[in-house]
DNA sequence: TATACGTCCTGTAGTAGCTACAGGAGCAAG
DNA sequence: CTTGCTCCTGTAGCTACTACAGGACGTATA
């Protein structure tokens, strides 16, 4: 049946939804195995390489940085039993997640607030600079 | 008195907390207005450059983009009655924040019941690894 | 087989928003 | 007048890509 022997990487990228650059630049950062090459030179991949690309896309997605995703795709590799690592690194970036999350919420109640204050006015007396005026530099 | 006849850029990064580097490269991208210079070429700067820089600094740490940074640094310049132009820019800002800490929310949740679910035991049964795979380019 | 066209290759450079360095010059004090 | 600090410019590094130039591959059609 011969399902599929190979894709090129324009059909990799058209599966995936990522960048053809983008995926050589995963290759180059080690995010992403180096593939096969035809006798011209050609990258060849496989439906394991469908599935990692996605996996890595998908994962990107969620803010996940690229070494986290390169410690997460080697840990499926050779080893098994890695779910407490994978955990680990998705706890941690749960983590980063929540800081930023907090960080964002403090930020949006003082501009909320003070764009609710702004008249808009004159700028002599403007809410928003006032607020930008104060050094947080103590 | 003699209270203040000008500082140098070291002296202007120690009071704003900006990095030197960073404090020529605001003034390269047009976010700090050019300061004069003396005899022998180094910047001198005044009480209004060290307001206007902890301004920015301010801005920078909310979020706001050097392209924001920029248009209201300009409006405060020359022309009052802006207040409406600053307050459309912060809330544009404000709109940006709220994108983010929505997706952030969606990615908290799904990252926290996923690691939840994680006995860690395994990685052929790894809550986390499963939940990566669900593309989302469905 | 020829040729044309699409896809792919490498390498380099661009993006934002800084940061860091090299190599040289200003400047104040001793 | 030398020491030593600060400053200058210009360039390169960083992350995470993206884009381009110039050339090679591969295949469909004449």
């Amino acid at each position: 049946m011969r399902v599929e022997q190979g894709i090129a990487i324009g059909e990799l990228s058209r599966r995936t939804g990522v960048n053809i650059e983008t995926i050589r630049y995963f290759e180059r950062i080690g995010v992403l195995a180096t593939p096969p090459r035809t006798s011209g030179g050609r990258r060849v991949y496989g439906a394991d390489h469908v599935r990692v690309l996605a996996f890595i896309r998908r994962a990107r997605d969620l803010g996940f940085t690229p070494a986290e995703v390169r410690a997460i795709v080697s840990l499926g590799g050779p080893g098994q039993a890695s779910c407490n690592e994978v955990r680990e690194i998705a706890a941690h970036h749960l983590e980063g997640v929540r800081a930023k999350m907090a960080d964002l919420a403090q930020i949006e109640s003082l501009l909320a607030s003070t764009i609710d204050q702004c008249k808009g006015e004159d700028a002599t007396d403007c809410a928003v600079l006032d607020m930008l005026e104060q050094s947080s530099a103590g």
